[in-house]
DNA sequence: CCTTGCATAGTACGATCATTGCATAGTACA
DNA sequence: TGTACTATGCAATGATCGTACTATGCAAGG
């Protein structure tokens, strides 16, 4: 039951890991880590950034240097507190995210497509179906081959 | 039926993602890859390496020495063929590999035991209950909050 | 048989950029 | 003044590439 979730597993953490290879803008996995939190959670301080991200404050700070310099994100000097800096993903960086979700998306659906339809098996049958489906060998415990 | 595959592949990559996070020996996620590798694949040359990790030479070269370092990989000289090198993991290499493994099996296994058994379902429902199981919230496209 | 030339495998070196933390400075609020 | 938030200087490590170099094997020719 474990192994066919597992092997589930392997197969969607390299449709994720591809998703984000070959992108036309370059991102570093942490750069996608932060946009993907300022795009779900919305726009954040520094510091709690540096919180979510499990950072420290000045490496959050430079992160954000760099998504800015990148045209993905933009600093806000909030009016109330002007200590306070509210880092706010871009159109442009929310258009990268999105792409990112679209070409799992498109991959999982392949996938998915080549499926048997299967519909009364039971989930330990169908998981793994579906990571033979993506080409997974059960019993190689590990092919991510992930980035 | 996508998005719930979609669904399952966000809490799945979390998990995958905790397995190796906070572990005793300190790899990065590149390092890990190459171990995962080593592991499956056996002994590999350079740059048979290089191309599974789809790096140059060069680079798969101080990769290797940064492994050999931390003792989670050796060279090996071919004696046939002096000028090739064999990469073999190492027992400290292999067991953090089986660590992180462990680790993701555990933590599968738990949600696996949260969820309910519904064996007859369809692969659709299958999916959709896993992902709640693991607090996967459908809606919000990206939590992944890797490493 | 030996040498010369070419191909292959790996490495050394220099360079760039990202990530990270610590210590410190600057700025704003109370 | 003291506290909070952010930014910066400094330093180390890591990932990555291109280029150049060494060592080895292979094949053709003398």
């Amino acid at each position: 039951m474990v192994d066919a979730v597992v092997a589930a597993s392997r197969a969607l953490v390299g449709v994720a890991a591809r998703s984000l290879a070959g992108l036309e803008e370059e991102v570093t996995l942490s750069q996608y880590r932060a946009l993907v939190l300022l795009c779900s959670r919305g726009p954040q301080g520094v510091a709690q950034l540096a919180d979510l991200l499990g950072v420290s404050p000045s490496t959050a700070t430079r992160m954000v240097d760099r998504l800015v310099t990148k045209g993905l994100a933009r600093r806000h000097r909030a009016s109330r507190d002007r200590r306070c800096v509210t880092v706010r993903v871009s159109g442009v960086g929310e258009a990268l995210v999105r792409e990112v979700t679209a070409r799992r998306r498109a991959e999982i659906a392949r996938i998915v497509g080549s499926m048997a339809p299967g519909s009364h098996e039971s989930l330990v049958r169908a998981l793994s179906e579906f990571a033979r489906a993506a080409g997974e060998v059960p019993d190689q415990s590990w092919a991510w081959g992930w980035q």
